[in-house]
DNA sequence: ACAAAGGTTATCAAATATGATAACATATCC
DNA sequence: GGATATGTTATCATATTTGATAACCTTTGT
């Protein structure tokens, strides 16, 4: 007996559908992403830990946890970026293009 | 009758540390003041206005106006900043040096 | 095996940013 | 002068983010 669903147009519209969709709120996240990845990155150049991080900045790990975290769209605000650069030594550079 | 007060060395010193935490406190908010310019910029070079931009956000002039403010300091958030950009036909590149 | 280090997730309180609205000010146009 | 366009500021409600804490998980070190 046959278990296997037989794709149909309608299946591959709706994926493509779902794709799409997917697609376009990935992108409209990419600045998101990109600072995240950016600061994970720059923290674990520096041979930091999230919980130094969290000291520098006079919060605790488990936020920094939040923030770094591919995982959830919270939409931090420009002081709370600018807090974790400063803790790397560094500087939040933020423009249009 | 002289009533110019003469300079004193604690008047200076007042006046320097004045001087040095409205530096630091201007260093601190140049990413912010920075994007607001930017983005203030961007706006009149498309010829748009404030309320242009409203609209296509979904949001009223006035709110426009208090993002795009020197004269204050709320840390708006990524959404926020990427919706303006968005608004603009531009994208948001936001990372560290 | 156990402890410590490092990180993740959830929950709720507190703080802050945005939404919504109105009044006001200035500049421009007819 | 009056109407319209553009922008500013304030106020309060609502939404969202951050603070604070705890429990849990994984990795590392001894």
């Amino acid at each position: 007996m046959q278990t296997t669903k037989r794709p149909t147009f309608a299946n591959f519209k709706k994926k493509a559908l779902q794709n799409e969709e997917v697609r376009k709120e990935y992108n409209a996240l990419k600045p998101l992403f990109a600072i995240k990845k950016q600061l994970v990155a720059a923290r674990i150049a520096k041979g930091l830990t999230q919980d130094e991080i969290a000291k520098k900045i006079g919060t605790s790990k488990s936020n920094i946890s939040r923030l770094e975290s591919l995982n959830n769209t919270y939409m931090p605000n420009l002081a709370t970026l600018m807090k974790y650069a400063e803790a790397l030594g560094m500087r939040l550079d933020i423009g249009l293009r």
